[in-house]
RNA sequence: GGUCCCGUGGCCGAGCGGCUAGGCAGAGCUCUGCAAAAGCUUCUACAGCGGUUCGAAUCCGCUCGGGACCUCCA
């Protein structure tokens, strides 16, 4: 039986509020959308656990079998800075302030965003779409509302109406917002405003003579609105109706709403089918945010560079530690949790390496009880990941086998009390959902094959040191090299092992 | 003001009506030349007050406290 079978999924829809049972609009594949970085600065922790939730989403999905387009875009224009007419975009201001090339800028914290991926082993997407090479795009389907009467010209700009949206379908259905509320609640309408009601959105924006980033449209020199770009580039590479949708819980309202009545304008049928949202990284039980000036760089995090840090963390510490909390939940960013972090990643780490080289010795006395208890760990990741991808309780299992892991080292297990099938089946099982589901590696210091060489020559003196009761000199060497951050351990039979502390 | 979420043991964090989450820290023990690692044991909580129920951390109400969105934010 195949995993996808074997092991439904069940997520909770932004949408509905209730776990469902995934079930694909096309057998075998996963089609999904997450909305990116704005490159207009260095992403910041917050930013990051997002896309973390996301990674593993892909990642699980993959690892059962289906097959996963990946959606995520790079914002490198359109966010408005404010409803005023002289609205700019963020990526336009920055540009004149630091004087560069709006592009300069955005490949820049491109480069920036990518390289964080990379360390804290995010993968890729499928489709990393930007924006700007979207223009086209994004000027078609407004022109394509305006002519359904769901938008409007005024003075080169053009904005949704939501009113008439509403008459036909429902605006609000996300964030659970009435239309009458938001028309009379929120900031006063500004005298000069060329939008109809307040809650209407652009989706073009005249740019004034001083905006760098302009393009031609049929409205005269301008730029896209702000939630414009998504809706074009998930349906684009996607479908008009695709699987899963996702993003940070606050881009629900008013972002993800409006691009479900863009296309749902445009096309007539709701976008997406699951709609996820990942919640926030608080400090100190706030949000963590730039403007609120409590947010990390992952740089400062890792060399420790920052008021609030003792020490610096490694990116699979610190991914891990985001990995203990459930992606709905807000999880807060502390020293204490960080190392506690540190030290139960340690743990799991050590048991991958043990792991991969165990091997099985021939089947003697296989132990039922054993053998399924055994069986039950393997099936019980499945289900906890299967059960709205709940990591905290998939590592928890991950202890279980861990500890279990050990004792096959130790011997307080033996790899005949197995048969070979489900002694394979629980390495592979371990090894599967810390590497490939949940992105968690062996350090990587561990594999350098020079320091390798060089820390077994020094394993080498200091048994000779222990045979011949030459405990000065055997210490000697193991305070030295703790000394230097490697950590040499003696095991049965007179081996030894040693870990990197990084 | 409107909409919504949360409050779990020393700390972090699962939990969705009955059954031990897990990690870290602390204590004890085993192993060890000494360490480290590992194993075993231990510490057993659900903000407060009512209610529903045979049974509630889990459902309902109220109170207190914290937070998010409603303006750019993952």
């Amino acid at each position: 039986m195949a995993l996808i079978d074997q092991y439904p999924i069940y997520l909770t829809n932004s949408l509905t509020g209730k776990k469902e049972q995934f079930q694909p609009l096309h057998q075998g594949q996963v089609g999904m959308y997450v909305c990116g970085p704005t490159v207009y600065n260095k992403v910041h922790l917050g930013n990051t656990r997002t896309f973390l939730t996301f990674d593993i989403i892909a990642r699980y999905f993959r690892f059962l079998g289906y097959k996963v387009r990946y959606v995520r875009n790079i914002t490198d224009v359109g966010h408005l800075e404010s409803d005023a007419d002289d609205g700019e975009d963020k990526i336009a201001k920055k540009a004149r302030l630091e004087q560069l090339e709006p592009m300069e800028i955005v490949k820049q914290y491109t480069e920036d965003f990518h390289e964080v991926m990379r360390q804290f082993n995010i993968l890729p997407p499928s489709i990393e779409p930007s924006a700007t090479g979207h223009i086209v795009e994004q000027i078609s389907i407004t022109e394509k509302l305006i002519k359904k009467g769901l938008a409007y010209e005024v003075n080169g700009s053009v904005y949704f109406d939501v009113k008439k949206y509403n008459q036909q379908f429902h605006y609000g259905i996300l964030s659970g917002r009435k239309i009458e509320e938001l028309m009379e609640s929120g900031r006063e309408l500004d005298s000069q405003d060329e939008k109809r009601e307040k809650i209407d959105f652009a989706l073009w924006k005249k740019a004034s003579p001083s905006h760098i980033m302009r393009w031609p449209s049929p409205w005269g020199e301008g730029f896209p609105g702000w939630h414009i770009e998504c809706t074009v580039m998930s349906t684009k590479y996607l479908g008009e109706t695709f699987d899963i949708h996702g993003g940070g819980m606050d881009l629900k309202f008013p972002h993800h709403e409006c691009e479900i009545a863009q296309a749902t304008g445009a096309n007539g049928q709701p976008p997406v089918k699951y709609w996820i949202h990942s919640n926030m990284l608080t400090v100190n039980g706030q949000k963590m945010s730039k403007s609120l000036g409590n947010s990390f760089l992952p740089a400062e995090l890792f060399s420790g560079n920052h008021a609030l840090l003792e020490k610096g963390y490694s990116p699979s510490a610190v991914r891990f530690f985001m990995l203990q909390s459930h992606y709905s939940s807000t999880l807060d960013f502390s020293n204490e949790a960080l190392q506690a972090a540190e030290k139960g990643y340690k743990k799991l780490s050590n048991a991958l390496k043990t792991a991969k080289q165990l091997k099985h010795t021939g089947t003697k006395t296989v132990n039922a009880e054993v053998e399924q208890e055994f069986q039950r760990l393997t099936s019980e990741c499945y289900l906890n990941m299967g059960d709205d991808f709940n990591t905290a309780r998939t590592l928890a299992v991950l202890f279980e086998m861990a500890s279990r892991i050990n004792d096959l080292k130790s011997g307080n297990l033996q790899p005949h009390q197995f048969s070979a099938e489900a002694f394979d089946t629980f390495l592979k099982t371990y090894i599967g959902f810390m590497e490939d589901v949940l992105g968690l590696q062996e350090e990587a210091a561990q594999n350098d094959q020079l320091l390798n060489d060089v820390v077994n020559v020094l394993i080498g003196l200091r048994k000779k040191a222990r045979q011949d009761r030459n405990y000065a000199l055997s210490d000697k060497i193991r305070d030295d090299l703790k000394q230097v951050g490697v950590q040499l351990m003696d095991g049965k039979d007179g081996e030894m092992s040693y870990s990197i502390d990084s």
